[in-house]
DNA sequence: GCATTGACGAAGG
DNA sequence: CCCTTCGCCAATG
């Protein structure tokens, strides 16, 4: 079954700076993500699945595009692809912050790309458990 | 209002 | 093993 319509039902509204009371799935996104613990990191998918849609792992990055201003900051920097891969560097200041703030907490970044990133994986259905 | 894109990921060739 | 396609859903043009 396809819904043409299905763009019209946007229930999700982030470019809200006033209204708190759009509980969205950018704010759950971000939750989560503030709940990675130091010199730890994740996935857009393992986010995404714990919140019940991994299906939609692209949803979680398009909330780190919004985390940038969300508050209190998100550690958007412990948030990978499941590749292990610091694809998002070049949404932050500076195209090198990403890699500066995780080597800060003690991760390891060589050419984009995490060390011991199974080591380092933090699975929020594992670790908050349910 | 339709088409394209996007900080992903799994599956298929 | 590398590349392409598809699915997911919201934002943007």
């Amino acid at each position: 079954m396809k819904n043409i319509s299905n763009q019209k039902k946007s229930k999700a509204k982030i470019p809200v700076k006033d209204s708190s009371k759009n509980y969205t799935f950018f704010e759950d996104v971000w939750s989560v993500a503030r709940q990675i613990p130091k010199g730890r990191v994740t996935s857009y998918g393992a986010i995404a699945n714990y919140l019940g849609t991994k299906l939609s792992a692209r949803m979680v990055g398009w909330a780190m595009n919004g985390a940038f201003k969300a508050k209190p900051k998100v550690p958007a920097q412990r948030v990978v692809n499941r590749n292990g891969m610091l694809s998002g560097k070049m949404h932050f200041e500076t195209p090198t912050r990403m890699q500066e703030l995780l080597e800060k907490e003690g991760v390891r970044v060589e050419k984009d790309k995490i060390i011991d990133f199974e080591k380092r994986f933090w699975d929020p259905l594992k670790e908050l458990g349910l």
